[in-house]
DNA sequence: TAGTGGTCTAGACCACGAT
DNA sequence: TCGTGGTCTAGACCACTAA
Protein backbone atom coordinates (compact mmCIF):
# COMPACT_ATOMS: atom_id res chain seq x y z
CA UNK A 1 0.00 0.00 0.00
CA UNK A 2 1.15 3.64 -0.56
CA UNK A 3 2.11 5.67 2.14
CA UNK A 4 -0.27 8.16 3.04
CA UNK A 5 -2.98 4.96 3.97
CA UNK A 6 -0.73 3.26 6.07
CA UNK A 7 -0.05 6.43 7.76
CA UNK A 8 -4.23 7.09 7.94
CA UNK A 9 -4.56 3.63 9.03
CA UNK A 10 -2.02 3.84 11.59
CA UNK A 11 -3.88 7.39 13.39
CA UNK A 12 -7.04 5.48 12.59
CA UNK A 13 -5.89 2.83 14.94
CA UNK A 14 -4.67 5.36 17.64
CA UNK A 15 -7.62 7.29 17.69
CA UNK A 16 -9.67 4.26 18.47
CA UNK A 17 -7.31 2.97 21.06
CA UNK A 18 -7.71 6.36 22.78
CA UNK A 19 -3.68 7.73 21.69
CA UNK A 20 -5.34 10.42 20.17
CA UNK A 21 -8.39 11.17 22.43
CA UNK A 22 -11.64 12.86 21.32
CA UNK A 23 -11.18 16.77 21.52
CA UNK A 24 -7.74 16.44 21.82
CA UNK A 25 -5.15 18.03 19.06
CA UNK A 26 -3.20 15.81 16.84
CA UNK A 27 0.84 16.50 16.99
CA UNK A 28 0.40 18.97 14.21
CA UNK A 29 1.94 18.19 10.73
CA UNK A 30 5.19 19.29 10.95
CA UNK A 31 5.58 16.81 13.55
CA UNK A 32 3.80 14.14 12.17
CA UNK A 33 5.85 14.26 9.16
CA UNK A 34 8.76 14.05 10.99
CA UNK A 35 7.45 11.04 13.67
CA UNK A 36 6.54 9.34 10.34
CA UNK A 37 9.75 10.45 8.19
CA UNK A 38 7.79 11.77 5.56
CA UNK A 39 6.50 15.11 3.58
CA UNK A 40 3.51 17.69 5.32
CA UNK A 41 2.04 16.77 2.05
CA UNK A 42 2.08 12.92 2.50
CA UNK A 43 0.59 13.54 6.06
CA UNK A 44 -2.33 16.32 4.98
CA UNK A 45 -3.11 13.55 2.26
CA UNK A 46 -3.57 10.86 5.34
CA UNK A 47 -5.68 13.29 7.44
CA UNK A 48 -7.59 14.15 4.48
CA UNK A 49 -9.07 11.04 4.12
CA UNK A 50 -9.83 10.28 8.51
CA UNK A 51 -11.27 13.97 7.60
CA UNK A 52 -13.95 12.67 4.73
CA UNK A 53 -14.43 9.29 7.23
CA UNK A 54 -15.68 12.10 9.89
CA UNK A 55 -12.58 11.22 12.46
CA UNK A 56 -11.03 14.55 11.90
CA UNK A 57 -11.32 18.11 11.66
CA UNK A 58 -9.37 21.07 11.32
CA UNK A 59 -8.97 24.13 12.36
CA UNK A 60 -6.96 26.75 10.34
CA UNK A 61 -4.44 28.84 12.99
CA UNK A 62 -4.92 26.43 15.36
CA UNK A 63 -4.81 22.08 15.08
CA UNK A 64 -6.63 18.97 13.51
CA UNK A 65 -8.70 17.80 16.08
CA UNK A 66 -10.52 14.42 17.07
CA UNK A 67 -13.87 14.44 16.74
CA UNK A 68 -15.98 14.43 19.87
CA UNK A 69 -18.70 12.03 18.87
CA UNK A 70 -16.98 9.08 17.26
CA UNK A 71 -19.67 6.90 19.25
CA UNK A 72 -21.80 7.71 16.20
CA UNK A 73 -19.42 5.60 13.71
CA UNK A 74 -19.26 3.18 15.65
CA UNK A 75 -22.90 2.53 17.23
CA UNK A 76 -23.55 1.83 13.70
CA UNK A 77 -24.83 -1.27 12.52
CA UNK A 78 -23.94 -0.52 8.99
CA UNK A 79 -22.00 2.08 6.92
CA UNK A 80 -23.06 3.50 3.72
CA UNK A 81 -19.62 3.30 2.85
CA UNK A 82 -19.57 -0.44 2.96
CA UNK A 83 -19.79 -1.75 -0.23
CA UNK A 84 -18.66 -5.32 0.07
CA UNK A 85 -21.91 -6.91 1.28
CA UNK A 86 -22.94 -7.97 4.29
CA UNK A 87 -21.21 -11.30 4.38
CA UNK A 88 -17.92 -8.95 5.28
CA UNK A 89 -20.31 -6.42 7.19
CA UNK A 90 -21.22 -8.77 9.66
CA UNK A 91 -17.99 -10.90 9.64
CA UNK A 92 -16.99 -12.08 13.68
CA UNK A 93 -20.32 -10.34 15.16
CA UNK A 94 -23.08 -12.15 13.33
CA UNK A 95 -23.79 -15.25 10.85
CA UNK A 96 -24.45 -14.49 7.79
CA UNK A 97 -26.32 -17.29 5.59
CA UNK A 98 -28.06 -16.81 2.42
CA UNK A 99 -30.64 -18.86 0.02
CA UNK A 100 -30.81 -18.82 -3.46
CA UNK A 101 -33.85 -17.84 -4.93
CA UNK A 102 -33.23 -17.69 -8.26
CA UNK A 103 -30.31 -17.97 -10.41
CA UNK A 104 -31.37 -17.50 -14.04
CA UNK A 105 -29.55 -15.93 -17.29
CA UNK A 106 -31.25 -13.81 -19.36
CA UNK A 107 -31.03 -10.48 -21.68
CA UNK A 108 -31.71 -7.19 -19.74
CA UNK A 109 -34.49 -4.84 -19.40
CA UNK A 110 -34.08 -1.84 -20.61
CA UNK A 111 -33.75 -0.18 -16.86
CA UNK A 112 -30.68 -2.65 -16.38
CA UNK A 113 -29.11 -1.78 -20.17
CA UNK A 114 -29.56 1.66 -18.52
CA UNK A 115 -27.83 1.45 -15.32
CA UNK A 116 -25.21 -0.95 -16.78
CA UNK A 117 -24.03 0.02 -19.81
CA UNK A 118 -25.36 -2.95 -21.77
CA UNK A 119 -26.23 -4.04 -25.28
CA UNK A 120 -29.62 -5.71 -26.01
CA UNK A 121 -27.63 -8.76 -26.54
CA UNK A 122 -25.30 -8.82 -23.43
CA UNK A 123 -26.94 -11.25 -21.15
CA UNK A 124 -26.92 -10.61 -17.46
CA UNK A 125 -27.51 -12.72 -14.28
CA UNK A 126 -30.83 -12.19 -12.68
CA UNK A 127 -30.45 -13.12 -9.03
CA UNK A 128 -32.68 -13.08 -5.84
CA UNK A 129 -31.43 -14.05 -2.53
CA UNK A 130 -32.54 -13.74 1.15
CA UNK A 131 -30.20 -12.94 3.11
CA UNK A 132 -30.38 -14.40 7.24
CA UNK A 133 -28.03 -12.98 10.16
CA UNK A 134 -28.34 -15.35 12.59
CA UNK A 135 -31.28 -17.82 11.01
CA UNK A 136 -33.46 -14.72 11.21
CA UNK A 137 -34.46 -12.99 7.85
CA UNK A 138 -32.60 -9.81 7.00
CA UNK A 139 -33.02 -8.78 3.40
CA UNK A 140 -34.23 -9.66 0.23
CA UNK A 141 -31.41 -8.97 -2.55
CA UNK A 142 -32.35 -8.98 -6.06
CA UNK A 143 -29.19 -8.31 -7.98
CA UNK A 144 -28.26 -7.92 -11.77
CA UNK A 145 -25.09 -8.65 -13.28
CA UNK A 146 -23.26 -8.80 -16.29
CA UNK A 147 -22.01 -12.30 -17.31
CA UNK A 148 -19.26 -11.11 -19.47
CA UNK A 149 -17.84 -8.63 -16.80
CA UNK A 150 -18.12 -11.43 -13.66
CA UNK A 151 -17.84 -14.95 -15.44
CA UNK A 152 -18.10 -18.03 -13.98
CA UNK A 153 -20.69 -17.30 -10.75
CA UNK A 154 -22.39 -20.27 -9.49
CA UNK A 155 -24.49 -21.22 -6.67
CA UNK A 156 -22.01 -22.11 -4.66
CA UNK A 157 -20.63 -18.84 -4.78
CA UNK A 158 -23.42 -16.61 -4.29
CA UNK A 159 -24.53 -18.87 -0.85
CA UNK A 160 -21.13 -17.08 0.16
CA UNK A 161 -19.45 -13.55 -0.42
CA UNK A 162 -19.70 -12.39 -4.45
CA UNK A 163 -17.43 -9.73 -3.60
CA UNK A 164 -14.60 -12.12 -2.01
CA UNK A 165 -14.64 -13.75 -5.72
CA UNK A 166 -14.54 -10.68 -7.37
CA UNK A 167 -11.59 -9.24 -5.75
CA UNK A 168 -9.83 -12.30 -4.53
CA UNK A 169 -10.64 -14.95 -8.41
CA UNK A 170 -10.97 -12.52 -10.52
CA UNK A 171 -8.45 -9.93 -8.92
CA UNK A 172 -11.15 -7.05 -9.36
CA UNK A 173 -11.25 -4.04 -7.63
CA UNK A 174 -14.37 -2.08 -6.90
CA UNK A 175 -14.00 1.71 -7.30
CA UNK A 176 -17.19 3.16 -5.61
CA UNK A 177 -21.09 2.60 -5.47
CA UNK A 178 -23.74 4.67 -5.86
CA UNK A 179 -26.83 4.12 -3.50
CA UNK A 180 -30.47 5.26 -3.77
CA UNK A 181 -32.69 5.00 -0.10
CA UNK A 182 -36.26 4.47 0.01
CA UNK A 183 -39.62 3.24 2.03
CA UNK A 184 -42.28 1.21 0.79
CA UNK A 185 -45.07 -1.09 1.71
CA UNK A 186 -44.32 -5.23 1.61
CA UNK A 187 -44.65 -6.85 -1.72
CA UNK A 188 -46.10 -10.55 -1.66
CA UNK A 189 -41.75 -11.65 -1.82
CA UNK A 190 -41.45 -9.56 1.23
CA UNK A 191 -44.15 -11.06 3.56
CA UNK A 192 -42.99 -14.59 1.89
CA UNK A 193 -39.80 -14.61 2.32
CA UNK A 194 -38.88 -11.76 5.09
CA UNK A 195 -41.70 -13.13 7.26
CA UNK A 196 -43.69 -9.68 7.38
CA UNK A 197 -47.05 -8.42 8.02
CA UNK A 198 -48.94 -6.82 5.10
CA UNK A 199 -49.00 -3.90 7.04
CA UNK A 200 -44.91 -3.71 7.56
CA UNK A 201 -42.81 -0.98 5.55
CA UNK A 202 -39.57 -1.95 4.22
CA UNK A 203 -36.33 -0.21 3.93
CA UNK A 204 -35.35 -0.02 -0.44
CA UNK A 205 -31.73 0.24 -0.76
CA UNK A 206 -30.82 0.63 -4.84
CA UNK A 207 -27.37 0.11 -6.22
CA UNK A 208 -25.29 0.58 -9.13
CA UNK A 209 -21.82 -0.52 -8.16
CA UNK A 210 -18.60 -0.02 -10.35
CA UNK A 211 -15.64 -1.49 -10.23
CA UNK A 212 -12.22 1.01 -10.21
CA UNK A 213 -11.89 1.25 -14.13
CA UNK A 214 -15.43 2.61 -13.94
CA UNK A 215 -17.44 0.05 -15.31
CA UNK A 216 -21.26 -0.74 -13.73
CA UNK A 217 -21.26 -4.43 -12.54
CA UNK A 218 -23.38 -4.32 -10.37
CA UNK A 219 -27.58 -3.23 -10.27
CA UNK A 220 -29.29 -3.95 -7.11
CA UNK A 221 -32.36 -3.76 -5.00
CA UNK A 222 -32.43 -4.43 -1.73
CA UNK A 223 -35.45 -5.03 0.56
CA UNK A 224 -34.90 -4.98 4.05
CA UNK A 225 -36.68 -5.17 6.98
CA UNK A 226 -37.33 -2.14 8.72
CA UNK A 227 -36.71 -2.89 11.96
CA UNK A 228 -33.03 -4.63 11.52
CA UNK A 229 -30.08 -2.45 10.99
CA UNK A 230 -29.86 0.93 9.46
CA UNK A 231 -27.55 2.19 7.20
CA UNK A 232 -25.63 5.52 7.86
CA UNK A 233 -22.81 7.66 6.49
CA UNK A 234 -20.80 10.51 6.88
CA UNK A 235 -21.20 13.21 4.66
CA UNK A 236 -18.35 16.03 4.22
CA UNK A 237 -19.34 19.51 3.30
CA UNK A 238 -17.90 19.61 -0.29
CA UNK A 239 -14.36 20.29 -1.58
CA UNK A 240 -13.18 19.63 1.63
CA UNK A 241 -10.34 17.00 1.66
CA UNK B 1 -12.04 30.48 -3.79
CA UNK B 2 -9.09 28.08 -4.01
CA UNK B 3 -7.53 27.19 -7.60
CA UNK B 4 -8.10 23.77 -7.61
CA UNK B 5 -11.83 24.18 -6.53
CA UNK B 6 -12.46 26.93 -9.50
CA UNK B 7 -10.69 24.26 -11.88
CA UNK B 8 -12.70 21.64 -10.49
CA UNK B 9 -16.10 23.59 -10.98
CA UNK B 10 -15.05 24.63 -14.62
CA UNK B 11 -14.34 20.84 -15.66
CA UNK B 12 -17.47 19.97 -14.22
CA UNK B 13 -19.21 22.57 -16.08
CA UNK B 14 -17.63 21.50 -19.41
CA UNK B 15 -18.59 17.74 -18.60
CA UNK B 16 -22.39 18.24 -17.79
CA UNK B 17 -22.46 20.89 -21.23
CA UNK B 18 -20.75 17.93 -23.13
CA UNK B 19 -17.07 19.31 -24.50
CA UNK B 20 -16.09 16.45 -22.08
CA UNK B 21 -18.53 13.59 -23.34
CA UNK B 22 -19.75 10.53 -21.15
CA UNK B 23 -16.66 7.57 -22.08
CA UNK B 24 -14.20 9.93 -23.10
CA UNK B 25 -10.63 10.47 -21.52
CA UNK B 26 -9.44 14.44 -20.50
CA UNK B 27 -6.56 16.04 -21.98
CA UNK B 28 -4.24 14.17 -19.43
CA UNK B 29 -2.61 15.97 -16.41
CA UNK B 30 0.00 17.38 -18.23
CA UNK B 31 -2.01 19.04 -20.41
CA UNK B 32 -4.52 20.24 -18.12
CA UNK B 33 -1.61 21.81 -15.95
CA UNK B 34 -0.32 24.10 -19.01
CA UNK B 35 -4.06 25.03 -20.21
CA UNK B 36 -4.82 26.21 -16.28
CA UNK B 37 -1.32 27.21 -15.91
CA UNK B 38 -1.19 24.95 -12.80
CA UNK B 39 1.15 22.27 -11.37
CA UNK B 40 0.50 18.87 -11.92
CA UNK B 41 -0.95 18.58 -8.14
CA UNK B 42 -3.11 20.80 -8.30
CA UNK B 43 -4.97 19.38 -11.11
CA UNK B 44 -4.97 15.66 -9.01
CA UNK B 45 -6.47 17.86 -6.66
CA UNK B 46 -9.37 19.27 -8.84
CA UNK B 47 -9.69 15.70 -10.11
CA UNK B 48 -10.33 13.98 -7.65
CA UNK B 49 -13.09 16.18 -6.13
CA UNK B 50 -14.95 14.63 -9.25
CA UNK B 51 -14.07 11.55 -9.08
CA UNK B 52 -15.31 11.65 -5.47
CA UNK B 53 -18.70 12.84 -6.70
CA UNK B 54 -18.87 10.09 -9.13
CA UNK B 55 -18.38 11.95 -12.36
CA UNK B 56 -14.68 10.84 -13.31
CA UNK B 57 -12.55 7.53 -12.65
CA UNK B 58 -8.68 7.44 -13.83
CA UNK B 59 -6.76 4.27 -15.01
CA UNK B 60 -3.54 4.44 -14.52
CA UNK B 61 -1.39 3.38 -17.82
CA UNK B 62 -4.30 5.20 -19.13
CA UNK B 63 -6.38 8.12 -18.12
CA UNK B 64 -9.10 9.57 -16.92
CA UNK B 65 -12.34 9.50 -17.97
CA UNK B 66 -15.95 10.49 -17.96
CA UNK B 67 -18.29 8.41 -16.21
CA UNK B 68 -20.69 6.73 -18.69
CA UNK B 69 -24.02 6.67 -16.23
CA UNK B 70 -24.02 10.23 -15.53
CA UNK B 71 -27.32 10.27 -16.01
CA UNK B 72 -28.00 8.36 -12.74
CA UNK B 73 -26.87 11.75 -11.02
CA UNK B 74 -28.89 13.61 -12.87
CA UNK B 75 -31.88 11.64 -12.10
CA UNK B 76 -31.68 12.18 -8.69
CA UNK B 77 -34.39 14.01 -6.67
CA UNK B 78 -31.89 14.87 -3.77
CA UNK B 79 -28.29 14.38 -3.09
CA UNK B 80 -27.59 13.07 0.18
CA UNK B 81 -24.33 15.03 -0.08
CA UNK B 82 -27.29 18.27 0.32
CA UNK B 83 -26.88 19.30 3.43
CA UNK B 84 -28.41 22.48 2.91
CA UNK B 85 -32.10 22.07 3.38
CA UNK B 86 -34.61 21.31 0.72
CA UNK B 87 -35.40 25.03 0.59
CA UNK B 88 -31.95 25.03 -1.67
CA UNK B 89 -32.51 22.00 -2.61
CA UNK B 90 -36.01 22.58 -4.61
CA UNK B 91 -34.39 25.79 -5.66
CA UNK B 92 -36.27 27.15 -8.84
CA UNK B 93 -37.82 23.62 -9.49
CA UNK B 94 -40.70 23.81 -6.65
CA UNK B 95 -41.94 25.66 -4.53
CA UNK B 96 -41.10 24.82 -0.56
CA UNK B 97 -42.97 26.29 1.89
CA UNK B 98 -42.73 25.40 5.82
CA UNK B 99 -45.59 25.17 8.50
CA UNK B 100 -44.20 25.54 11.86
CA UNK B 101 -45.84 23.45 14.21
CA UNK B 102 -44.10 23.81 17.40
CA UNK B 103 -41.26 26.00 18.63
CA UNK B 104 -40.04 25.68 21.99
CA UNK B 105 -36.92 26.35 23.81
CA UNK B 106 -36.25 23.49 26.80
CA UNK B 107 -33.40 21.85 28.17
CA UNK B 108 -31.92 18.74 26.22
CA UNK B 109 -32.73 14.87 26.75
CA UNK B 110 -29.68 13.08 27.23
CA UNK B 111 -30.18 11.10 23.99
CA UNK B 112 -29.62 15.47 22.24
CA UNK B 113 -27.02 15.99 24.49
CA UNK B 114 -24.85 13.03 23.42
CA UNK B 115 -25.49 13.67 19.75
CA UNK B 116 -24.67 17.58 20.29
CA UNK B 117 -22.56 17.18 23.15
CA UNK B 118 -24.35 19.10 25.54
CA UNK B 119 -24.26 19.57 29.05
CA UNK B 120 -27.94 19.21 30.93
CA UNK B 121 -27.94 23.31 31.01
CA UNK B 122 -27.01 23.86 27.99
CA UNK B 123 -30.73 25.14 26.15
CA UNK B 124 -31.44 24.07 23.06
CA UNK B 125 -34.65 24.91 20.71
CA UNK B 126 -37.11 21.95 19.86
CA UNK B 127 -38.67 22.63 16.48
CA UNK B 128 -41.53 20.79 14.27
CA UNK B 129 -41.73 21.42 11.20
CA UNK B 130 -44.09 20.45 8.76
CA UNK B 131 -42.71 21.16 4.92
CA UNK B 132 -44.69 20.93 1.96
CA UNK B 133 -43.47 21.06 -1.58
CA UNK B 134 -45.37 22.40 -4.03
CA UNK B 135 -48.54 22.83 -1.58
CA UNK B 136 -48.32 19.19 -0.93
CA UNK B 137 -47.09 17.37 2.59
CA UNK B 138 -43.77 16.07 2.28
CA UNK B 139 -42.60 16.03 5.25
CA UNK B 140 -41.93 16.38 9.27
CA UNK B 141 -38.89 17.73 10.60
CA UNK B 142 -38.13 17.54 14.26
CA UNK B 143 -34.72 19.14 14.77
CA UNK B 144 -32.56 20.20 17.95
CA UNK B 145 -30.48 23.07 17.77
CA UNK B 146 -28.44 24.88 20.78
CA UNK B 147 -28.84 28.17 21.24
CA UNK B 148 -25.88 28.97 22.51
CA UNK B 149 -24.32 27.90 19.08
CA UNK B 150 -27.74 29.58 17.05
CA UNK B 151 -28.54 32.21 18.65
CA UNK B 152 -31.67 34.41 17.48
CA UNK B 153 -33.74 31.76 15.94
CA UNK B 154 -37.32 33.39 14.94
CA UNK B 155 -40.46 32.16 13.36
CA UNK B 156 -39.55 34.02 10.52
CA UNK B 157 -36.90 32.30 9.84
CA UNK B 158 -37.74 28.91 10.35
CA UNK B 159 -40.56 29.25 7.58
CA UNK B 160 -37.89 30.19 5.46
CA UNK B 161 -34.28 28.71 5.29
CA UNK B 162 -32.29 28.20 8.13
CA UNK B 163 -28.65 27.58 6.74
CA UNK B 164 -29.46 30.84 4.87
CA UNK B 165 -29.48 32.24 8.43
CA UNK B 166 -26.63 30.04 9.62
CA UNK B 167 -23.99 30.75 7.01
CA UNK B 168 -24.93 34.54 5.92
CA UNK B 169 -26.10 36.09 9.33
CA UNK B 170 -23.65 33.94 11.45
CA UNK B 171 -21.47 33.36 9.13
CA UNK B 172 -21.10 29.68 9.76
CA UNK B 173 -19.84 26.88 8.12
CA UNK B 174 -21.33 23.81 7.88
CA UNK B 175 -18.28 21.23 7.79
CA UNK B 176 -20.71 18.04 7.01
CA UNK B 177 -23.19 16.07 8.11
CA UNK B 178 -23.68 12.02 9.19
CA UNK B 179 -27.01 10.30 8.38
CA UNK B 180 -28.84 7.40 8.81
CA UNK B 181 -31.72 5.85 6.99
CA UNK B 182 -34.21 3.62 8.17
CA UNK B 183 -37.55 2.86 7.41
CA UNK B 184 -40.61 2.74 9.77
CA UNK B 185 -44.60 2.70 10.05
CA UNK B 186 -46.86 5.88 10.05
CA UNK B 187 -47.15 7.79 13.46
CA UNK B 188 -49.80 9.75 14.34
CA UNK B 189 -48.30 12.96 13.39
CA UNK B 190 -47.38 11.43 10.01
CA UNK B 191 -50.93 10.42 9.81
CA UNK B 192 -52.41 14.31 10.97
CA UNK B 193 -49.66 16.16 9.35
CA UNK B 194 -48.61 14.47 6.45
CA UNK B 195 -51.73 13.01 5.56
CA UNK B 196 -50.86 9.55 5.28
CA UNK B 197 -52.86 6.33 5.92
CA UNK B 198 -52.47 4.70 8.87
CA UNK B 199 -51.12 1.56 7.09
CA UNK B 200 -48.35 4.13 4.98
CA UNK B 201 -44.62 3.57 5.53
CA UNK B 202 -42.42 6.43 6.42
CA UNK B 203 -38.75 7.29 5.15
CA UNK B 204 -36.74 8.26 8.11
CA UNK B 205 -33.56 10.36 7.88
CA UNK B 206 -31.88 11.03 11.19
CA UNK B 207 -29.12 13.60 10.50
CA UNK B 208 -26.33 15.33 12.59
CA UNK B 209 -24.93 18.38 10.79
CA UNK B 210 -21.70 19.60 12.02
CA UNK B 211 -19.68 22.84 11.36
CA UNK B 212 -16.83 23.40 9.98
CA UNK B 213 -15.16 23.56 13.23
CA UNK B 214 -16.42 19.91 14.05
CA UNK B 215 -19.03 21.41 16.50
CA UNK B 216 -22.41 19.26 16.17
CA UNK B 217 -24.88 22.11 15.68
CA UNK B 218 -27.96 20.08 14.30
CA UNK B 219 -29.84 16.76 15.72
CA UNK B 220 -33.06 16.35 13.19
CA UNK B 221 -35.22 13.55 12.62
CA UNK B 222 -36.94 13.65 9.48
CA UNK B 223 -40.27 11.86 8.88
CA UNK B 224 -40.61 11.98 4.73
CA UNK B 225 -43.73 10.82 2.79
CA UNK B 226 -42.59 7.39 1.19
CA UNK B 227 -43.93 8.25 -2.10
CA UNK B 228 -41.96 11.63 -2.54
CA UNK B 229 -38.47 12.07 -3.31
CA UNK B 230 -35.98 9.42 -2.99
CA UNK B 231 -32.06 10.09 -1.34
CA UNK B 232 -29.20 9.19 -3.18
CA UNK B 233 -25.34 9.39 -3.05
CA UNK B 234 -22.39 7.90 -4.97
CA UNK B 235 -19.98 6.33 -2.20
CA UNK B 236 -16.35 6.18 -3.80
CA UNK B 237 -14.14 3.37 -2.70
CA UNK B 238 -12.38 4.36 0.30
CA UNK B 239 -8.66 6.28 -0.06
CA UNK B 240 -9.14 6.82 -3.58
CA UNK B 241 -8.54 10.73 -3.37
C1' DT C 1 9.12 1.72 -25.18
C1' DA C 2 6.67 5.86 -24.61
C1' DG C 3 3.18 8.09 -22.24
C1' DT C 4 -0.17 7.97 -18.74
C1' DG C 5 -1.69 8.44 -13.87
C1' DG C 6 -0.16 7.59 -8.68
C1' DT C 7 2.86 8.92 -5.15
C1' DC C 8 6.16 11.67 -2.83
C1' DT C 9 9.31 15.48 -1.82
C1' DA C 10 11.20 19.91 0.17
C1' DG C 11 10.33 23.80 0.00
C1' DA C 12 7.30 28.31 -0.48
C1' DC C 13 3.61 31.63 0.60
C1' DC C 14 -0.87 32.64 2.57
C1' DA C 15 -4.93 32.71 5.99
C1' DC C 16 -6.00 32.27 10.33
C1' DG C 17 -6.05 31.57 15.54
C1' DA C 18 -3.93 32.15 19.80
C1' DT C 19 -1.10 35.16 22.57
C1' DT D 1 3.78 38.04 16.41
C1' DC D 2 4.26 33.18 16.09
C1' DG D 3 2.69 28.72 14.95
C1' DT D 4 -0.90 26.35 12.90
C1' DG D 5 -3.22 24.37 8.81
C1' DG D 6 -4.38 25.39 3.52
C1' DT D 7 -2.58 25.87 -0.95
C1' DC D 8 0.69 25.51 -4.53
C1' DT D 9 4.99 24.44 -7.01
C1' DA D 10 8.46 22.00 -10.06
C1' DG D 11 10.32 18.39 -10.12
C1' DA D 12 11.21 13.18 -9.21
C1' DC D 13 10.34 8.23 -9.35
C1' DC D 14 7.22 4.36 -9.85
C1' DA D 15 3.25 1.40 -11.74
C1' DC D 16 0.75 0.64 -15.34
C1' DT D 17 -1.30 0.55 -20.26
C1' DA D 18 -1.00 0.71 -24.92
C1' DA D 19 1.43 0.39 -29.10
Amino acid sequence: MSKYIDIANDLKKKIQAGTYAPGEPLPGQKNLADEYKTSRMTIQKSLSLLKAEGYLYSQQGSATYVKNNIDSLANLDIGVDQYVGISKLMEGKHKVTSKVLKFEIRYPEETERDKLSLGPTDAVYDILRLRLVDQAPYSIEHTIMPISIIPGLSDDILSKSVYHYIQESLGLEVGGAYRQFSAKKSSEDDIKFLGNESTDPVLVITNVVYLENGTPFEYSIVDQKYDKGRFGIFVPSQGKF
